[in-house]
DNA sequence: TTGCGGCATTTCAACATTCGAAATAGGCTT
DNA sequence: AAGCCTATTTCGAATGTTGAAATGCCGCAA
């Protein structure tokens, strides 16, 4: 191409893409997989081969390539250097005990929110979601509390340019968006009915560093049949403030 | 150089090696992490870029690097095709409680074990663990417990060529390592007293899918002053085969 | 057993990409 | 204002990457 620019380095881009193909299955084979990405079968093999020799990938007899955990590591030698959560652990298990519903912990980054820790409810019917995943900021409870806390500069950098549609609910243009955040500021917390994914709500709280700025999101996620007006009120937003204001107190004074 | 394998990338490589650097550190310079990996300014900047458009490394304004999460992402999905992870949860707690100790569930990955899931134990003094972390299998209760009970075809890869010392207890040749795996067949776990890290100890079992290979493992790790004689006996060893033993179980029957 | 078809691997010469020296730009300190 | 350090851009040289084609490997069908 000719359009591309020359600070990138093209060779260790196709590698990322090789990385991330691998975690979206479970196994795959040289060929299939280079059809998919659209590169060559050497090619793909010399990056298979690399990312072998690295530790990143491996190599059964038969040829068929899976991902290690290597990336994860990686990862989870970042995630640890989030101080927060360990702070909020015991926090987070008061709020499910309160709440009987799954609690998440999610940071930003770039232009979503990812679940850095959770628990469980106990609950038979509950939503399915795993640490380390990932939502669009502006369709999930997480995303709306963090954002309607940040300055406006970096405000800009995240809002998306486009709003897709992932459910009938997902909020579609910026003018209602802005009117969400609003509301978010007002009230201090933020919910999510069913924007993203069908059958799930959430409601969400702020959580703020000791310089006031907004570090993270505490939530709890339910499904919709439990997410009603009276569990709001006399349950889930009482217990996420509460919980949500002693965390950040605790937060801030776990760092001076 | 000469000798390298003509099918192996080398940018791909190195901006693996940039990853990993970057994973070490909280945040670093472009020159300083230049010098670190010996390459020139110019070719790190580009890595770089390319790292940061592909939302692997966030950029300040100030222009330090620092990894974000999207490694831990790719990771996630990789952890999640663990089962036994959801299988072993309640196993693990009913093993928390029944010891008051760490427990950790953790898997082989190349020469080494990693922990996938952990529960901490409520003990004001407690080893200092995390989710993701990795530790030589030789030196270890877990990876001695995987060692043991492995195809003797796949240990010949994984047996380290060299026992490298880590505390005047690490198990530093191969006879010694030979004894002390069929030691770990014999009673059905393993143990590690200080073999890696001073202070700390664990025991650990291992764990078999419906096919009776072995799968992952089971481990409780303990302060050294814990780690007595008396608690093995009457405490620890017992929890840990009879929870094994019914995670086992679990395990065969959860895939059939 | 042979032959066919699909996949993985290796070779190799053409070529695009990456390389680093040097020049430029931007901060911060003295 | 001068000096120093770091980040960024430029650009020609050369190195690394590329894919077509050849080869090897395996399983399957005849």
């Amino acid at each position: 191409m000719s359009t591309r620019p020359a600070y990138l380095t093209a060779t260790l881009a196709k590698g990322l893409d090789v990385l991330e193909a691998l975690s979206e299955v479970e196994e795959t084979g040289l060929s299939e997989l280079a059809r998919r990405l659209g590169v060559s079968g050497p090619t793909l093999f010399r990056i298979l081969a690399t990312l072998a020799a690295r530790g990143y990938v491996q190599k059964s007899a038969a040829s068929r390539y899976r991902l290690t955990l290597k990336a994860w590591e990686i990862g989870a030698k970042t995630v640890r250097r989030i101080r927060l959560r360990d702070v909020a652990r015991p926090f987070m298990e008061r709020l499910a005990a309160a709440t009987g519903e799954t609690v998440h912990l999610s940071v930003m980054q770039g232009d979503g929110i990812v679940i850095v820790d959770k628990i469980d409810s106990p609950h038979p019917v509950r939503v399915d979601t795993f640490v380390g995943q990932r939502a669009p900021a502006y369709c999930s409870a997480t995303g709306k509390a963090i954002l309607a806390f940040l300055p406006s500069a970096s405000l800009a950098d995240i809002l998306p340019r486009s709003y897709a549609r992932h459910t009938a609910a997902t909020i579609a243009d910026r003018a209602a968006f802005e009117r969400e955040l609003a509301d978010v500021r007002r009230t201090g917390w933020a919910k999510n009915r069913e924007e993203w994914r069908d059958g799930v709500c959430a409601a969400a709280v702020p959580l703020f560093d000791s310089s006031g700025a907004v570090a993270a999101s505490l939530s709890v996620t339910v499904p919709t049949p439990r997410f009603t007006q009276s569990a709001l009120r006399e349950k889930l937003v009482p217990a996420l403030k509460k919980t949500g204001a002693a965390l950040t107190d605790e937060f801030a004074r776990a760092r001076g």
